[in-house]
DNA sequence: TTGAAAGCGTTACCAA
DNA sequence: TTGGTAACGCTTTCAA
């Protein structure tokens, strides 16, 4: 391994000297820059990042926290990240929580650790108390955070208004019969205040209910667990069986909406002509499927630009303000699978 | 921040015992040991990784680069090392190589830099001999590496196997007008040896065809590029317009394959009725698509296995064997893209 | 404009 | 069984 002495020694200078001359300090003589500059590159001389980070706090690296690598939303909100950080020279490291809380706190636990400037995290099993306690006063951007009163600053993406805006979207395209999937009427009630993802989506779609007139039943808010496409299938499957007229449905993710189509397509139902479904969310399988997927589309790159913004702020101790909360931009995308 | 000297001074021992003792070091005495345990614990003290890995060169975290973070692929192979280094008690993070060389290169100085202490690696535009000279001697294993003579532990996907199986079971399934999409016939010729990706699924369908005695003709290869849905669905437009007879399609990728079915579907081909279409690599996204999509699924708890079996060979330093090469296992799933 | 030297928090050697 | 102490490679203050 070559370090920083090494350079030095073959460029003919003390390791100060050939410190402040790698990272373009004014002070010292252009030559002696570029001999230093020629020397390091001649090594193969690269920087120490434990070394860096141990002695001046920082090494240009930030974490990415997400709940699993391998679904289509975080994956894509990791690399609108990991392309944000780029643009401001630093590097992402992405980490998947698994949704457990042990994977949570031992990821946080590396923040602490010095192995990044700072961290971007989807907290799942969490609360903001034992963030607090385990981040060791690195700074950190929290995203949906749930937390009544927050510690950190927060983005979240458009629940309520991106669900009223889909919901909003059915019924003007002519849909009487509306199901909701996701969540509860029931979770509702005992949540006033500290609402996730899953309840902001009701109350967002509530709204528009009520905006426009509709009757409102709670049966027309179905449970899912988990979020994903074969449970959502298989309550697709469940929804026809049962027999209750249906026009339109929203499932509070795409990868929601896509199981429920494969679910109608196994019964014979189609999608958009005999039920219109729209997600959330926007990922890229939603482009390609057959019918294309409507959905609410957030917008990831200002997602991140928003989360990398005021984590950097954080870090470079521009401000001691109080937590900061932002809403992520999103878009209504009409494709095929509500177009009628 | 709390550090070692705070909590050998709470536990009334020295920072020499209290390291020992918190990594349960043998010499220690019990009582001795529980007492510091206490004091960290009741402290939150979480180990420095940069004096760690500054001091012993290891920290327990495990690099892994991978292309995109946001393509099913790539992203599910993360997800399969991250939770196969968390079996072996370490920590995977993921960093996304974008295909460009800069970035390749800024992210294996990460490696030299101590930010890990080895890491997994698919080589996109950076060759054996650069990757040499930037791991400065980390340990490193490579996917898909297609150096003639090898320099790294590489771990491969079954391209060549995996295709044959794929166009066998096309003409299994009765297919006359076989097209492969994702490289050119010329593309074989002037490549012997340096086999990447696209060569080796080429020479697996050739192999096929042979072996079932299929006319060979070069039309059967059409180049793709970039190898991504849109530019598939594009591509099936063309096929179709062209008016060429064709019955049975095999996509590179299973990404390939979903553009090449709705653009089939674009145009009113059905699939797999007038068109049989399978891909390769088991994207869980084949699954929920209408129709499902047939496949050669590559067994990515097994890839990651070999990979991190490797790796942690040489990074435990019980290797200074000559590069070793292992093939990851796959298998054909048959779904409703190839059904009839 | 450059150099000497002191640390950052940890581990590992050696002595007690 | 424990403690003192010297590194690891870098940055940064202070002197020259």
């Amino acid at each position: 391994m070559v370090t920083m002495t090494d350079v030095a020694h073959a460029a003919g200078v003390s390791r100060a000297t050939a410190s402040y001359a790698l990272r373009g300090d004014a002070r010292i003589a252009p030559d002696t820059a570029e001999r230093v500059r020629q020397a390091a590159q001649r090594l193969h001389y690269t920087a120490n990042l434990s070394a860096r980070s141990l002695r001046s706090g920082r090494n240009g690296v930030i974490g990415v926290a997400i709940f699993e690598l391998d679904r289509p939303y975080p994956s894509e909100m990791g690399a609108a990240m990991s392309r944000e950080a780029a643009r401001h020279g630093l590097q992402a490291i992405v980490q998947q929580t698994s949704n457990s809380k042990e994977s949570e706190i031992s990821i946080l636990r590396k923040v602490t650790s010095q192995l990044c400037d700072g961290m971007i995290f989807s907290p799942g099993n969490v609360n903001d108390e034992e963030i607090r306690a385990l981040s060791g006063g690195k700074p950190m951007v929290l995203l949906d955070d749930i937390s009544p009163d927050p510690v950190f600053d927060s983005v979240y993406t458009a629940c309520i208004e991106g669900s009223e805006a889909a919901v909003r979207h059915l019924i003007d395209i002519g849909c009487k019969h509306i199901l909701i999937v996701g969540g509860t009427y029931e979770d509702l009630a005992d949540d006033g205040k500290s609402a996730g993802v899953s309840i902001r989506r009701m109350l967002g779609s509530l709204q528009a209910l009520e905006e426009k007139g509709m009757p409102i039943d709670p049966g027309m808010f179905l449970p899912l667990a988990p979020w994903d496409s074969e449970t959502a299938r298989v309550c697709a499957h469940r929804i026809v069986d049962s027999g209750r007229p249906v026009d339109g449905v929203f499932g509070m993710t795409d990868t929601i909406a896509l199981g429920l189509i494969r679910g109608f397509a196994d019964r014979g139902i189609r999608v958009p002509e005999d039920v219109a479904v729209i997600g959330f969310d926007g990922i890229s399988e939603g482009e390609c499927f057959i019918p294309s997927l409507s959905t609410i589309r957030t917008d990831l790159d200002d997602l991140a630009r928003k989360a990398m913004g005021l984590l950097l702020k954080r870090i470079d101790g521009d401000s001691d303000d109080a937590p900061v909360r932002l809403t992520a931009d999103y878009e209504l995308v009409v494709r095929e699978s509500t177009r009628r």
